[in-house]
DNA sequence: AATGAATGAGTGTTCATTCAT
DNA sequence: TATGAATGAACACTCATTCAT
């Protein structure tokens, strides 16, 4: 699967419907330059992840995604409308990446391994899983994110349901989130056994495989 | 139990270093009014609840707690202390009122109950979540606000422990904050009985009541 | 009479000195819709009645004359050339429109009522008496425009001389514009004879009729 | 008379209650400046008459009145007051000044020579002539101008009503400001004698006097 | 001990204008 | 001929922080 930036699926209106057509890449600072718009919303889910919420500005996006300013007040009707593109680029992305996890799985101990890895993945994942919370966060405030949330909670559970049944997707879902943060902010790594046996028992014991 | 405000836990320098010299201690009451601190450090953190921290403000912070804006700057050495204290301060409460919630649990049944109430926990318990969320999330990027989060986690852990053991109290941990921020965002109400479903499942069947 | 857009009276030079080379003169009807100039004129106008020499931009004139936005700084070299097109283009209607007035002007008190109307006019009037200040104000600083100023105030000079003679003319001039600014202002309606008194007065009791 | 600078008469909130005790001049950048506030209505005044209600910016005022961008926006919460600020400061002024021209009045002929001078005053009186202008535009847009308007109004009117009556009065003062408005875009002196003869006829051949 | 005045850095955003197509 | 993409300069305004008192 290939996620492709969002097309205003929350907030804001982009202000122009992109020039496509590829550029002499050479003279004079790139003009048409289609991919832009997702460097830039690269860019500020970097900053998201640096920064914080609390962090973002427009200069900062501009100078991470080498763009001049006026590129990013061009593209994005307000700072709001292009953190909420960001994040909705993010699920997109998330969600595909998600699925992809679980291509391979082939038996209750495949999706166990999966999911432990998912947990303890290493400063690779610590991206995604950092987006994640800020998405929630800021979900919280402003409603026009629970969209995005709820579409990405929906979307999560329906791939573990497959395997688990949709109860237990539910509560796999919930510690999943919980296991994410408490590993990111342990100072002594989880040993690997403890996340397995979390989610072996959120699994269920008596779980019949539906791989 | 009374929690009183952390003498400056973490981070920042206080701006004067309290000259403890002169000033007969009984003339004007007490030496400059210790709600005071109190007062700025609970109108920081419904700032941080309202605004995130992405719009604590001195001028906000000081509006809240109906001081001057000098007081602010004067009993926090930088913004990022007030934050961090208002945090310690908010772990502080925390914990006690997470001890307390557990007083009365005399068997598995209460602590199930006890445990859902903390989840689906009405509008009064959001103001409690969001903290705990922007607290971990400030963690993420500063360390030294690592030390509150253990802690905190720390002494959930032990509470919970006296009921269940100590590897129950560490998936029931990550289990109750993924429930938490779910049904926060959550359009529609979780139903008590999945909440229920799911923390039972975490305690384990075969737990022996150790309340 | 016909009012057509000046071409360019004032101030500015056309981006592209309009080819006259090829293009056969009926394909096409008219080369480029001639109308569209005026259209952008008559929109540059309503924003400045609107929200004053402050507030006029590029992007308001185009939004209200529904045309996109590089049509207007390709019509026009700068905002300085578009106001002052516009300007001009508002002295060349209000001129034949305040002749217009005249026409059926056949006695003293037909001139008076005429004025009166002029002064009191309504909500229809207010339009050309906001631009008229504009104008003069813009005037006072941008020499450029003097030249419109001195037309306007010229031609309006020489109509009313028809009827009243030069000397009557102009303090009638003079006195029709500070009365047309305090209606304005005014919040509680001038009263139509006040007005007529002030005007009948400096027409001059003893004028003999000349129209 | 001794005009200060005017408490709040229109628009926004001063910020702080503006501190007063004289200061040491010399150190450092000069703190504790109890003239600032009036230094910058007055550089506000001066961009006014400069470059417009189009052109003023906080910059602008600020490096006229030679303090730090900061200070303005320090003193007046938004550009818009310091607009209304300075307009009733100018108004202020103005009245005071307006009502002085009448102290020597004792004839007929002394009344007409002082409003010859008031509409032929040199470049001194240009500023205030700008201003008056610019106010009136502005308060046709904000009607919370409207009351600095109409009390200058009322002032003017009350002020020439002691020599003319009342309805002369209202003429006259119409009658002033569209010759004085002529007069600053006139590119050819208007000879006195015309002026004069516009007011003494507005002021009525019969009236009898009344100073 | 306490506070309001002050300021410089930085914010989001707007915009005239340029330019490739 | 006409236009949308692009950008750099400027704008109003906010704010943490400093400092004199």
């Amino acid at each position: 699967m290939e996620p492709k930036p969002p097309e205003r699926t929350v907030g804001g209106e982009r202000k122009h419907p992109a020039g496509d057509t590829a550029a002499g890449e050479g003279r004079r600072a790139r003009r048409h330059d289609p991919e832009r718009r997702t460097r830039i919303l690269d860019a500020a889910l970097d900053v998201l992840v640096t920064d914080g919420a609390a962090g973002i500005t427009h200069r900062k996006v501009a100078a991470r995604a080498d763009v001049p300013l006026g590129s990013v007040t061009y593209h994005f009707a307000s700072l709001a409308d292009l953190q909420a593109q960001a994040f909705a680029w993010y699920v997109e992305q998330q969600t595909a990446q998600f699925e992809d996890l679980f291509d391979e799985v082939r038996s209750r101990q495949d999706l166990v391994e999966v999911l432990v890895d998912l947990v303890q993945g290493g400063p690779s994942r610590r991206r995604s899983a950092v987006l994640g919370f800020e998405l929630h966060l800021a979900a919280l405030r402003d409603p026009a994110l629970r969209t995005l949330t709820q579409q990405w909670t929906r979307d999560s559970r329906a791939v573990l349901s497959r395997f688990t049944g949709p109860e237990a997707a539910g509560r796999l879902d919930a510690l999943l989130e919980g296991l994410i943060m408490h590993v990111l902010l342990a100072i002594e790594p989880e040993p690997r056994e403890v996340t397995r046996a979390a989610i072996e028992q959120a699994l269920g014991p008596l779980t019949t495989w539906r791989g």
